[in-house]
DNA sequence: TCGCGTCTACCCAGTTCTGGGTAGGCCTCG
DNA sequence: CGAGGCCTACCCAGAACTGGGTAGACGCGA
């Protein structure tokens, strides 16, 4: 790799410990410079207008304006800025949104540094980077195109949790315990990548596993 | 009233502590007679085919096959029967979703004896009846309908909720606390008279509340 | 027959939600 | 100015969910 300008990063995170960290971290890199940090999406958008940044560094969880959101904004006002998501979550609903957002990148925070600096180096280079996990939920995705993977069984349980229905409900409902409700309801979690029961009972209704309540 | 044949009821409920309690007392006045009974609603769909109840006391929430499913069932195999069905909840999904497939009544189970001979004397002679609590639940369904009584920042709220957040992730993304989002949490689900947040979640995909995520 | 998937069931500790409250500050409308 | 709605925040105790496990029973297919 030849002698080249360092890469502007911009960093956004609502969390001063988190960006001053990784400013400081990045800092120690000769190839990268820190060109702004913010702590909203609004506020990045100001600064990444002046600074012009190669690479956005965002958080996926800020107030205001989420990091997803604020995806296109970026690749609106700033086409040339290539898009890193950063998260504490390798949830595959977050995962899935970002990249069809336009992400060029998502990275977990329990990352080591070497890693983001990879993830800069990548996408500033016109590539795509994703840490281990979330390829894994990406793959996980596309298989899971055409057929879901869920167990009769499962569906049921699924089915009951569309209807608002407690582990005890339905565990009433199907004649078992409630502790095997909760096992069903783990795998289902784990399963289809989905941390919460919020984000069940859209991927039911997406994928018709349920009519629908009447 | 003129002297007449007795009422035929039919109860179907999957405690039995529920259904022989509700038998001794129903028992206990002369112009009722208890048909039949039953724990599940398969067999009070059995046992009413040969019993010809005018009046079917069902509980809502059964093993199988749930009471709001069984009322059409009822409706077709024994059209002469009138449905009122017996809730622990008042929520308002719950009672609408009997109206709509066809229920006579809909009483609560903490109500006084004297409401249940009421109901079932009211349905028997072709009227409905509907516990007070449960009135109130529908006039404010006909209220919602047109223009939904939530405040922007309840929309809020039901946005992120819908997006599967956590109380605490709703009050950081909000930048309240979490005890002030758990209290419009707790205000959204009282207004709407929805107790569970799957039927938040489904209340605001139908209203539009949310665009979706993507 | 062995392995694998499925369904069932339980353990634990920690976190979150639930469903009752109360209450202060702000703004608006009459 | 007073009432009422809205947003905020907190109290509490009990219930429920979470996310790690492990494990037995059954059936199906290699």
């Amino acid at each position: 790799m030849t002698e080249r300008p360092k890469i502007r990063v911009l960093l956004i995170d609502n969390h001063p410990l988190v960006l001053d960290g990784l400013k400081a971290v990045l800092e120690t890199f000769d190839h990268i410079e820190v060109a702004g940090t913010a702590g909203l999406a609004q506020a990045g958008l100001e600064i990444g207008r002046q600074v012009l940044p190669q690479v956005v560094l965002m958080d996926i969880n800020m107030p205001k304006l989420s990091g997803i959101d604020a995806i296109e904004l970026f690749r609106n006002e700033l086409p040339q800025a290539r898009v890193v998501m950063l998260s504490m979550h390798d949830s595959r609903e977050y995962i899935s949104s970002s990249v069809m957002h336009g992400a060029a990148g998502y990275i977990l925070k329990d990352v080591s540094t070497d890693e983001i600096v990879s993830a800069i180096e990548t996408v500033a280079g016109g590539g795509t980077y994703f840490s281990s996990g979330v390829f894994d939920a990406l793959m996980g995705e596309r298989a899971e195109e055409g057929s879901d993977p869920l167990t009769p069984r499962e569906r049921d349980i699924l089915g009951l949790i569309v209807a608002g229905r407690s582990n005890k409900e339905i565990a009433e409902t199907l004649g078992i315990t409630s502790a095997t409700a909760e096992t069903h309801r783990k795998n289902l979690k784990k399963k289809l990548g989905i941390a919460t029961t919020a984000g069940l009972i859209r991927y039911a209704l997406d994928h018709g596993i349920v009519s629908k309540v009447g």
